[in-house]
DNA sequence: AACTAAGTTTCACTATTTGGAACTTACCTA
DNA sequence: TAGGTAAGTTCCAAATAGTGAAACTTAGTT
């Protein structure tokens, strides 16, 4: 019943109907969303009334529709800014972009899925906000099965769990033994290929992004078309994506975990 | 002494929380953050973990340190996309940089600031998630006098008491009374100039986005530097500046509000 | 070993949240 | 124009979730 259930707390449940407005992708009425919403009326309208309150959800009162608020823009420059490694990798990703002339995504994982935080593409000019931010499967990609191929066991497990093994085509990969398989075989390779996994014609190989400990900062890929490409040589990139990767998580580290500044003197 | 203030309920509280994990920029430890907090050590506690177990903070076990969690990076996805009018300007903001050839901004009003949430820059490549969900001021930006001065008379003159009248240039207008004769001038010219008001050198011209209603969309600026532009030469560009604006206007319309569809037959 | 600072948990007390039901518009329909 | 139906808003007693001083646990000093 509960499919995306959390023991909520009154935020747990305004964000929840955040979420839920976000899902619409368009300006909802109070009764698209009853609809669809686990709450009573009651509750859920003075939950939206508080998300208004914050600006988190604008309300226009001439249609008497809700949606998300500009406050998130906000907060998603400093998100983007802090959270991710998109402005540290941002001048590799435009290296490597350069010189391989294929499309190049940057993603990390959030929660089970895959989140694309930066993407290149060699054809056209960087389109940051309508590529980064949206989320992907991780079982039947590239930088999804990569990231959690070295992922902590206890977290890979509960990742594992939580896919839903969609068949998305002839190759998608469908049952957790398979992907346990797979995730075995990519370790020992060193990298991850998405062969027709997700798409029909689109195939990638990925690589983790690292920290010294071994942790994972997010997965790089390469992506192409069976038109242009084989598996074999698109693998031909990957020690050009090693060496940026290792870059990308180089300067991540002493970003993310600078060494303690001594009072300057 | 509440500044920021709100009547918050548990929800405001949390995200007061959060717009001061925002504010720091960079991974802070729990004691960072109970310094500059209006809440007690426990409640704080509380409110971070419920924030972190719903995925809008990230806690670091290993540093013990908290950001902003990738949530927001997909959510701002969607309000970038639903809320705001960047994705319809896309085009004719492209078409706008390219002709003209000068530093172009897309502008909203988020309560009484000027939120950017697009850019181009004619000589380097688009920089989107760097420079949209930047906020100014609205009393000395050309988009932010621009938007001011077509707004309803409530929220103008809301907006007018909220700002802060820092001087920032000789320029700068400081004073209330200084703005409201401004808007005058600027509603009867058509347009606004931000004559170095907010950094010197930097001149622009803006223009509102109105609707058919005259409800204010957002804004569009022009931005050059005294050495290249006058004010006069700038505002050459208007006629096509207004041209752009109208046609977003009209895009942004017919998506924010389409008309009713009758069943498809 | 004794001290200190940082982070975490407890628990009696309270304020907030809850949601069924009643109410108010606003818009159809006959 | 009355009568009906659906959408949105408000009420309030009961139930729940949040509060925060203080006690406690680590981890890092001296």
């Amino acid at each position: 019943m509960s499919e995306r259930g959390n023991e909520a707390g009154t935020v747990g449940k305004a964000l929840n109907v955040l979420d839920q407005v976000a899902a619409f992708g368009r300006p909802v009425r109070f009764s698209d969303l009853l609809e669809s919403s686990e709450y009573p009326k009651a509750t859920l309208y003075r939950l939206l009334q508080t998300l208004v309150q914050q600006g988190m959800v604008s309300f226009e009162s001439e249609r008497g529709v809700y949606a998300l608020g500009v406050r998130l823009v906000r907060l998603a420059h400093q998100a983007w800014q802090t959270a991710s490694i998109a402005p540290v990798a941002r001048p590799y990703l435009d290296a490597l972009s350069l010189e391989i002339g294929e499309t190049v995504h940057l993603a990390q994982l959030d929660h089970a899925q895959v989140l694309y935080v930066d993407k290149r593409n060699a054809a056209v000019p960087v389109e940051m906000y309508s590529q980064a931010g949206k989320v992907g499967p991780v079982y039947c990609t590239g930088v999804g099965k990569a990231m959690l191929a070295w992922s902590r066991i206890e977290a890979q497990s509960r990742i594992i769990e939580q896919q839903s093994y969609h068949k998305f085509t002839d190759n998608t990969l469908t049952s957790r033994r398979a992907l346990r398989a797979e995730l075995d075989i990519i370790c020992s390779r060193g990298f991850a290929y998405d062969n027709e996994e997700h798409e029909p014609g689109i195939i990638c190989v990925a690589l983790p992004i690292l920290t010294q400990g071994g942790h994972v900062l997010g997965g790089l890929s390469v992506t192409s078309t069976t038109a242009r490409h084989s598996l074999e040589s698109l693998a031909k990139l990957v020690p050009h994506m090693k060496s940026t990767v290792s870059r990308i998580a180089e300067d991540a580290e002493s970003w993310r975990f600078p060494e303690q500044i001594k009072e300057h003197a």
